[in-house]
DNA sequence: GGACGGGACTCAGAAACCTAAAA
DNA sequence: ATTTTAGGTTTCTGAGTCCCGTC
C-alpha cells in the first residue's frame, strides 16, 4: 500500500442542524401522549412520508414503530402503528407544504437565495480540502442527517430510526501538522493511504460511511482514467481470457468449472459477480450466489431471472455454449429452489481465477468494457459527418441506452409517464395534420425513444461505464460539441479526457492528473 | 500461507432541485 | 409575456465490489 497523498488538511464536517421541538403531540389509542423532542422529530420524519407508498408499507411502519414507542411514556410502549394517531403530524406537513405553495414567487425565490447563500457560506468552511497544497472540492461534506432509513427493496431494516450522527462519532484523516477542528472527536488518524476525509459508523446499520473528496480532485480523476485504461486491457486480452474461460468450462474439477461457469455470466451477460450478504439485507444476488429458484433451462436456452443491486429485477435470455448449459443443468438438479447453484465459488475464488489470466482484473472490469464497447460499437454504426446536431445526439443517446440496457440500469417511471406521452403523441398528430413534415419527423423519434426508456435510466452508464474518450473522440470525428452529451457536472469529473473543453469553476483546478496514481511510498 | 472478515472504495436509483419549454 | 409544467441535472445516501491485514 501507498500514499495517497503527503499533506491533507480541511475543517471538518458540517453537522445538520438540531431539530426544533414545536410541542406536536399524538393520540395513542384515543389518549393524548406528550412526546420527547427526539419522538417528534421521528414522527415529523414519518409525516413527510405521508404520501408516499413507504407510509403502506406494514413493515416500514412496524419499523418505525419499534424505535418510536420506546420514547412513549411507559403505558403506550406497546403501541402499533394503528394504534397511534399522528394526525397533527400529517396536518403540521400539509399545512407546510400549502404555506410553501401559496407564497408569492418573490418569496419563492429570496428564500431560494438565501438558502443558496447559506449552503455557499457553509461550502466555504467545509467543501473544500488542501490536499498536497492544492485546493480541491469535497464530494459530501454535509454530515447524514438523522431521518428514516430508506432502503432499497424488501430491507428489513425500512422505516427504521437513523440517529443523528455527533461530533464524537466521526473520524477525522489529516495530516501530522493540521490541527483539528474545534470540539470532541472519536479520533484524529493520519492515514495517508486512505483517500476519505471523515468517517463515521451509522449506529442502525453499522456501515461505515465516508466522507470522500470530489470528482475534480487530482486523485480521483487519475483513478477515474485508470479505471478505463483497466476496462480497455480486457479488450486487449478478451480472446486469450475467453479461451481460459471455455477451458474450465470443461473442467473435471469441480471447483474450476463452477468458477468458469460464473465467470461465463459476468463476460457474457454482464451480471455482478455477487458478494455474500447478511441477513439484515435485502436479499439480492449476482453471478456467483444465484440460486436454482433463478435460473430455468429450456433445451439450449436459459432464462435468468432474479433481484440484483438495489433490487432491481434482472430479466435475461440467452443460449449458451453446451458446456455452460450442461454445467447448470448439473448444478441445478437436484437441488431444493433455494440452494445456491454454484456452491463452491466465492466472489475471491472469481477474482483470483480473473487476476492470473490478466494481473490486476476482477469481475466488475467486465461491466465497464462491455459497456463502453457498446457504446462505441453503437456509435459508429452509422455515418453522421453530414447530419444536423440534433440526429448526431439522438444517436448519442442510442449508444447511451444500449450500454444502459447492457448493464440493466433500471428506473421506474414518473408517475405522470403515461400522461406525457398521450401529450407527446396529441402534438404528433397536430404536426402531422399540419403537414409539417420535418416536425413530424422529430416528434416520431421523440415519442419512439420516449417510449424505448421508459424503464431506463441512462445517467448511470454515462457517468460510471462508459468510457468519456469514446464520446470524445465520436464528437470529434462527426463534428459535435461534447458539452451536448455530458451535463456540467460530468464534464468535471470527466475533465481529465480534455482539460481545454473543461467548464471551470474559479478556484478549482481542472488540470490534467499526474500520471501516476499515487505517490511513491 | 490460505481464508476470512473488516474496511475502503465504486456504483446505484430516488428524490430534490432547477431551468427551459409549453401553455 | 408570464405562469406552469416537464424533464434534465444534481444531491443524497444506500448497495455493491474487492483488497488487504490478520489469524
Amino acid at each position: 500500500m501507498s500514499a495517497y497523498w503527503e499533506t491533507l488538511s480541511h475543517n471538518g464536517v458540517n453537522f445538520p442542524e438540531e431539530y426544533v421541538p414545536s410541542g406536536l403531540t399524538i393520540k395513542v389509542n384515543g389518549a393524548e401522549a406528550q412526546l420527547t423532542p427526539l419522538a417528534e422529530e421521528m414522527a415529523y420524519h414519518l409525516a413527510k412520508k405521508k404520501d408516499t407508498p413507504y407510509i403502506q408499507d406494514p413493515v416500514f411502519t412496524s419499523n418505525f414503530m419499534k424505535d418510536f414507542s420506546k420514547l412513549l411514556p411507559p403505558a403506550y410502549r406497546r403501541a402499533t402503528y394503528s394504534e397511534v394517531d399522528f394526525s397533527r403530524f400529517f396536518n403540521q406537513v400539509d399545512q407546510e407544504r400549502a404555506d410553501k405553495e401559496s407564497m408569492s414567487k418573490e418569496k419563492k425565490k429570496s428564500l431560494a437565495a438565501k438558502r443558496k447563500n447559506s449552503r455557499e457560506a457553509l461550502k466555504a468552511r467545509y467543501g473544500r480540502a488542501t490536499v498536497d497544497g492544492k485546493e480541491v472540492e469535497i464530494a459530501n461534506w454535509m454530515v447524514e442527517p438523522p431521518g428514516l432509513f430508506m432502503g432499497r427493496g424488501q430491507h428489513p431494516l425500512r422505516g427504521s430510526w437513523k440517529p443523528r450522527v455527533t461530533q464524537d462519532d466521526v473520524i477525522l484523516n489529516l495530516d501530522e501538522k493540521t490541527t483539528a477542528p474545534a470540539g470532541k472527536w472519536k479520533q484524529v488518524v493520519h492515514d495517508h493511504n486512505s483517500m476519505w476525509m471523515a468517517k463515521w459508523v451509522d449506529k442502525l446499520t453499522e456501515k461505515e460511511k465516508y466522507v470522500w473528496l470530489h470528482e475534480t480532485s487530482p486523485i480521483q480523476q487519475s483513478r477515474n482514467m485508470a479505471k478505463y485504461d483497466k476496462a480497455q486491457a480486457v479488450g486487449k486480452n478478451l480472446d486469450r481470457i475467453r479461451s481460459k474461460i471455455e477451458e474450465g468450462l470443461e473442467s473435471n474439477d469441480e471447483v474450476a468449472a463452477q468458477v468458469a461457469t460464473v465467470c461465463y455470466l459476468i463476460d457474457r451477460l454482464g451480471m455482478r459477480v455477487g458478494d455474500e450478504k447478511d441477513e439484515d439485507e435485502a436479499d439480492t444476488v449476482g453471478a456467483s450466489t444465484l440460486r436454482v429458484e433463478h435460473v430455468q433451462i429450456d433445451g439450449p436456452t436459459v432464462e435468468f431471472k432474479f433481484l440484483g443491486k438495489d433490487s432491481v429485477p434482472w430479466l435475461k435470455k440467452d443460449t449458451p455454449p453446451p458446456a455452460v448449459v450442461r454445467n447448470l443443468k448439473r448444478l441445478t438438479s437436484g437441488k431444493s429452489q433455494d440452494a445456491e447453484v454454484f456452491h463452491h465459488v466465492s466472489s475471491q475464488m472469481v477474482n483470483q481465477f480473473l487476476s492470473s489470466i490478466v494481473p490486476g482484473l476482477s469481475a466488475k472490469v467486465f461491466r465497464t468494457y462491455h459497456a463502453t464497447a457498446t457504446a462505441d460499437e453503437v456509435l459508429h454504426s452509422k455515418n453522421f459527418s453530414h447530419a444536423e446536431d440534433l440526429d448526431k445526439l439522438y444517436h448519442a443517446k442510442e449508444a447511451n441506452l444500449a450500454a444502459a440496457v447492457f448493464c440493466n440500469h433500471q428506473r421506474t417511471p414518473p408517475k405522470t409517464w403515461e400522461q406525457s406521452l398521450e401529450k407527446k403523441k396529441e402534438r404528433l398528430e397536430l404536426a402531422r395534420a399540419s403537414g409539417s413534415e420535418a416536425r413530424a419527423q422529430k416528434l416520431e423519434r421523440e415519442v419512439d425513444f420516449y417510449v424505448r426508456t421508459k424503464n431506463y435510466n441512462l445517467n448511470t452508464s454515462m457517468k460510471n461505464y462508459i468510457d468519456p474518450r469514446v464520446y470524445k473522440k465520436w464528437c470529434d470525428e462527426v463534428g459535435l460539441e461534447w458539452a451536448k452529451v455530458y451535463s456540467k457536472s460530468l464534464q468535471k469529473k470527466f475533465s481529465w479526457v480534455s482539460p481545454e473543453d473543461a467548464v471551470s469553476e474559479p478556484g478549482v483546478g481542472v488540470s490534467p492528473p499526474a500520471s501516476g496514481a499515487k505517490h511513491s511510498p
